[in-house]
DNA sequence: TTCCAATCTGGACAGTGTCAATTTGGTGGA
DNA sequence: TCCACCAAATTGACACTGTCCAGATTGGAA
């Protein structure tokens, strides 16, 4: 367990916040964040017990913090696998295998951003709720281009992609299998 | 909160192993698996807070079977609107939907199901493999029914109802938004 | 330079999971 | 009938956690 550079001069440490939001996404990626203790955070970061309460309101201001940093590593890697693609029909594959690619490759912050007891939706963040808003558009736009039409089938995309991203990791079926459900079932949605 | 009726006679309970599984189902009906403490449980069967340990191995035993249990009434679910449905399209709509449905009403033991914290489909249970394959099976044979033809596409059933489920139990939107998207969504993946 | 507000520390408390040693009460064999 | 035994349940203890509180320390503004 490595412990995040800390760089303290001396009673004030300068930029804690940040030092243990890195410190416990590096946690996050070994383990789930219900596993995650304020207390082992600020012993990562080599600060007291009671520091991290200066900047985070309790453990699940910490978590919320968690899950926007995942949020946005989800949503940069589905806008970049969509830009990557070629034709709208293989973009929109090529997203929602990035998306199961990611729920699979990190699952404790995948499970942390759709946690409700961490973020709930009918009290949305600053930060988390224009994530979501752009995650919902980049799919929308991109079944919209691959010759899908309404609201319903974008999000049609989206539990399909989630419940596959979620299955998988959740040990229900091989990534492998998943990337071809992905692709047979939106080929199968698509008009051809 | 109430307590399970216990019928206790004196120092040995009886059925101590119902009784706890009963108060803690129980308590998942208001509040997540993660926020139930044995010991929580042991005082709802107003027993000491050492003896679930006589009859469970540790708390993630206790989780265990609320996850079977949960399991068991999920696929009941399913198996039971697909049976009363007419049609073989109608059919795989209404299994969906109750596959929705109950990830909505029982948000807690829905999860309880999926975490793999407490179920890891590499070391099945005895009585979670037999579930998981039926309702596999109960979702597989009905998308054939309706007309899809291989594996994949009932694992793309599956991923679809998985992840509006979730999806919905967590908040990001309404019941009836997804039990649309599941209509939809299938109607556009069946051949017409 | 003085003083303040933000930051950090230590101590304390209730609650938790789990281990160990002990008590209880029914059951099978003499 | 009695007694030894065993499973079930008990009390006690420990380390750990989240969070509240009071005090110490500091950098920077007045």
């Amino acid at each position: 367990m490595l412990l995040v550079s800390s760089s303290r001069s001396g009673y004030h440490h300068g930029d804690l916040a940040h030092a243990l939001e890195a410190a416990a996404m590096q946690l996050l990626a070994e383990k789930p964040a219900q596993d995650i203790s304020l207390r082992e955070v600020a012993r990562a970061a080599d600060v007291s017990h009671n520091a991290p309460y200066h900047h985070f309101a309790d453990r699940r201001g910490l978590l919320k913090v968690l899950a926007e940093r995942s949020m946005a590593d989800l949503v940069a890697a589905v806008r970049d696998a969509l830009a990557a693609s070629g034709g709208p029909r293989d973009a929109l594959i090529a997203g929602g295998s990035a998306y199961v690619r990611f729920a699979v490759e990190h699952p404790h912050g995948f499970d942390v951003v759709y946690d409700p007891a961490v973020c709930v939706p009918g009290e949305p963040t600053d930060t988390m709720a224009p994530l979501i808003a752009e995650l919902e558009g980049l799919l929308g736009s991109a079944a919209v281009a691959a010759g899908l039409d309404d609201a319903a089938d974008a999000l049609g995309v989206w539990g399909l992609v989630h419940g596959l991203g979620t299955l998988c990791a959740a040990g229900h079926l091989p990534l492998d299998t998943a990337l071809a459900v992905v692709a047979s079932t939106l080929g199968r949605m698509l008009p051809h």
